[in-house]
DNA sequence: CTTGACCTTAAAGTTAGCTTCAAGGTTAGG
DNA sequence: CCTAACCTTGAAGCTAACTTTAAGGTCAAG
C-alpha cells in the first residue's frame, strides 16, 4: 500500500504519516525501488492504534516507548503500568472537576448577587477579595499527567482551509 | 512597585510579567524617568486573577478579551457567558470521564483474561481489534474546548534537560 | 569608583504535534 | 510526448506560553 491510500484509509494525512515514521513511531514502512514508501495492511491499524491512545491522553512519545514493532511483542508490564497510571490520573480530575464547577458556579452567584446599595466597582472588588481568598487550587482543573487546555481548531482539518493569522498584537 | 518585587509578591517570575505586558494583558504599568517599570499594588491582585483564570482553563487570549484594563468596570454580559461556557465545558467532560475510564479498565481486564490456549500474538490481535472496534470516542478524552493534556516537565523547568534532535534513522 | 544587584530591550529558543513549502522525481492515461 | 496525479526530501512555519540570551543602563553600598 502507498502512503496515498494508507491516508485515506486511516483519515490521517500523508505528512502526519510521514511524520510519524520521522519520529520513529511508525515502523512498518519499505521502499519500492523507486524510492515510494510501502506498507503492509497491518499499519492501518498501527496508526488507528496510535490516534486512539492520542485521544486516551497518551503522548507520542509515551506511545513510542510502549507500542512494539511488532505488534504481537508487548511489554506488558509497562503497558499495564500506564494504562494503570492514566486511569488514576482520570479519576485524580473525577475528583476535581465537580470542586471547579461548584466553585464556577459559586462565582457567578457571588457576582449577580450584588448588593442593592453597593455600585459594581465595589461589587468586582469584594468578588476578586473572596475569590483570591478561596483556596487557591480550587479553580484549578488540573490533576497531576493530566492537563486542561483550549483545543480551538486542533481537530482534524478536512480542507485546507483559509488560514488565521491569530494578529497577537 | 518595582517589576522584582511584583513578582516576589505574585510569584511569577520577571520575564513572564514582562511577557504578559507584551501581549496587551497586563496594562497597568507606568514608567519611571528612569525606564523602570513601576506598578500600583493592584497589579497583584490582576496577576492572581490572570493566574486563576489559567488553572481554571482559559487561555491568555480569552483572559484579555474578558479582563477590563479597569478592574471595576467588566463586561457582566461577556463574563457571565465565558464562564457558563466553562462550566459546561466541565459539565461535558465529566460525563465522558467515567466511560473513559471504564473503557479503560475494560482494556486491561481485557488483555489479562488471555484464554490459556491463546498465544500472545494471538491475543494481541484479539484485543486490538476489540478495541478499535468499540465507539472510537470511547477513549476520547477531550470535550469541546476542553482537552487533556500530559503536561510533562511545563511547570517550572527546574533542569534544560537534553535536547533530542528529533531526526531518527 | 567599583561592585553587584537590579533594571532595560529585541530576538531567538523551547515543547508538542503537526503542516506547508520549495524543488524536484515517477507514473498512468490519452 | 505531455500532463496530472502521485511520490520524494529537507527545512521552515505554526500555536501557546513562556524562558533564555545578549548586550547594555541604573543605583546603592562600601
Amino acid at each position: 500500500m502507498k502512503i496515498g491510500e494508507l491516508a485515506q484509509q486511516t483519515g490521517l494525512t500523508r505528512s502526519r504519516i510521514r511524520f510519524y515514521e520521522q519520529i520513529g513511531l511508525l515502523k512498518t514502512v519499505e521502499r519500492r525501488p523507486n524510492g515510494y514508501r510501502t506498507y503492509p495492511p497491518q499499519a492501518v491499524m498501527i496508526l488507528g492504534l496510535i490516534t486512539t491512545a492520542q485521544r486516551a491522553g497518551f503522548t507520542l512519545d509515551e506511545i513510542r516507548t510502549l507500542l512494539p514493532s511488532d505488534l504481537t511483542h508487548w511489554d506488558h508490564a509497562a503497558l499495564m503500568e500506564a494504562l494503570t497510571r492514566k486511569i488514576a490520573d482520570i479519576e485524580a480530575l473525577q475528583l476535581r472537576l465537580p470542586q471547579s464547577r461548584a466553585h464556577l458556579l459559586r462565582l457567578i452567584e457571588d457576582i449577580q448577587e450584588r448588593p442593592d446599595d453597593m455600585d459594581c466597582a465595589a461589587n468586582a472588588h469584594r468578588v476578586l477579595t473572596n475569590m483570591l481568598a478561596e483556596h487557591p487550587e480550587a479553580l484549578d482543573v488540573t490533576a497531576g499527567d493530566i492537563r486542561l487546555l483550549d483545543t480551538k481548531d486542533r481537530r482534524q482539518s478536512v480542507s485546507p482551509g483559509h488560514r488565521k493569522k491569530t494578529a497577537s498584537r
